[in-house]
DNA sequence: TGGGGTTAT
DNA sequence: ATAACCC
């Protein structure tokens, strides 16, 4: 059993004492032994005692547009903004400095700065390659590696900092520096183990983004601390292409930073417009607020949640997002009224994902359409979807030859289509999307199956993670173990 | 606002 | 199926 207080012992061992003595004796509390030493017991894959975590979060700087700039060159010195229908939904730094933000109309964007060079962005299929290739990146450091977004991961390196902190009392090192910034400018206490623990967080912070530049041309930040919440806020202290670790006295400074509460992340539109009408604005509001009046209101389950968010606190695991949950594909426009149109909008978008789901290797087993109905009131959110299990009859020609599959398809999302709209009254839709999900491993590759007793011959390693650029051919090849 | 994603209810 | 959240 863990036994309370164990690795929380002052840290001799690493006091700057050239030649000092590296066998932690823990002098008068007799059970706590080497640090490195993970217990036997531990079966939950993260990190257990959730107090000592050192998570990573990163974030690349303007990610498409860094995307872009690494396929034409030319385009590094300007002002480049990535265009999707009438947005930038993201401009390089060259653009920030000119006045360009982030979600700008492209009329407003010309018209601060005519020089702004635009790309479209609306196909992601680039920016998606990119994203996975590093996420896989950072699981050569750790393989609990969280995405969120395109362009964010969540990395648990714990037991990575734990082995390096034995290794370094072998070593016999007294020597740690931080590398980048710690917030506010706190001192770091070397007789602190969980200062030592963050500035190696640090250092591996600093690894990371050295093999993103040098092996993806991408640039970032990173943030360092000892829970997701925290590491995510001090991520974006110093922004473009810089790091940070939050060390615990500064956690307080850090969430009392933000002016309000909708820039806690967990704390969404919805909630803040509640907690708005109980009078809230501030995270300190919130952190003061009678908790029992906060779960009547909000629920017991939301309430904890976000109070605890409002003080820096957030138990939950990083989680391995391995290959994705769902695929889909969709498009917004003006209006789309009549059934053809409609038809052809699915077909596009279908083909399009079937060709992703091949590369995918995995079959789905659901399929949705979702619509978007144009209405003056209520602007931007009326989305209805419909979605039905495939037969499977359609799912095994998936892997195979591509076009069985469409015309069948075709017809069932023209039936959920027509669950949500009566064709013969007028309609006016502003946005389709079909999705792809309950994915699958091939049938060979299930548990409990034959095959998942037959190994894949070629290619070497592929760890069974998202067979992206895989041949099916090779996808299928098995040798007895 | 785009064109994606996730989890909880 | 929807609603909330994230980018």
């Amino acid at each position: 059993m863990e036994l309370p207080g164990e690795e929380e012992e002052e840290p001799d061992w690493l006091c700057p004492e050239p030649g000092g003595l590296w066998s932690h004796a823990a002098p008068g509390r007799g059970s706590s032994a080497a640090l490195g030493a993970q217990s036997d017991h531990d079966k939950t894959v993260p990190s257990r005692s959730t107090a000592h975590r050192v998570i990573v979060h990163t974030d690349l700087d303007c990610f498409y547009a860094q995307v872009e700039m690494i396929h034409n060159p030319e385009l590094r010195d300007k002002p480049l903004g990535v265009q999707q229908k009438y947005l930038v939904v993201t401009c390089n730094y060259e653009a920030r400095k000119l006045g360009i933000q982030k979600c700008m109309s492209v009329r407003d964007a010309k018209e601060k700065c005519p020089e702004l060079v635009l790309v479209n962005g609306e196909d992601l299929t680039q920016y998606r390659e990119m994203s996975y290739k590093v996420t896989e990146l950072l699981e050569e450091f750790s393989p609990l590696v969280e995405r969120l977004g395109f362009d964010e991961n969540f990395v648990d390196i714990t037991e990575l900092v734990e082995k390096r902190l034995a290794q370094l009392q072998r070593d016999g090192c007294s020597k740690v520096s931080v590398s980048g910034h710690v917030y506010n400018n706190q001192t770091v206490n070397l007789h602190d183990v969980m200062h030592i623990r963050l500035v190696i967080g640090s250092q591996i912070a600093a690894e990371m983004r050295e093999a993103m530049y040098n092996r993806l041309g991408l640039t970032g930040c990173a943030g360092v601390a000892s829970n997701k919440l925290l590491s995510k806020l001090v991520c974006g202290t110093f922004k473009p292409n810089q790091q940070t670790v939050l060390l615990p006295e500064s956690c307080q400074d850090l969430v009392g930073s933000l002016d309000h509460v909708i820039k806690v992340p967990g704390i969404g539109y919805k909630t803040t417009k509640r907690l708005e009408l109980l009078g809230l604005s501030s995270v300190r509001d919130l952190q003061t607020f009678s908790p029992v009046i906060l779960e009547k209101e909000l629920g017991v389950s939301i309430a904890q949640h976000i109070q605890k968010l409002s003080y820096g606190e957030d138990d939950s695991p990083v989680t391995s997002s391995g290959p994705p949950q769902s695929l889909s594909d969709e498009d917004s426009f003006k209006k789309c009224s009549s059934e053809v149109e409609v038809k052809k909008k699915i077909e596009e978008l279908l083909a399009n994902l079937l060709d992703r789901i091949s590369k995918d290797g995995r079959k789905p087993h659901t399929i949705r359409l979702t619509i978007r109905k144009f209405s003056s009131t209520n602007k931007w959110f009326s989305r209805e979807s419909r979605q039905c299990p495939i037969p499977s009859h359609i799912i095994q020609k998936f892997g195979t030859g591509n076009d069985d599959v469409v015309a069948p398809l075709v017809g069932i999302l023209m039936k959920l289509f027509r669950k949500m709209i009566k064709v013969e009254m007028p309609f006016h839709l502003t946005l389709l999307s079909v999705c792809f999900s309950n994915l699958k491993a091939l049938p060979s590759l299930t548990k409990g199956s034959m095959g998942f007793y037959l190994t894949r011959l070629s290619p070497p390693s592929n760890s069974g993670k998202k067979m992206e650029g895989v041949p099916q051919d090779q996808v299928n090849s098995c040798s007895f173990v």
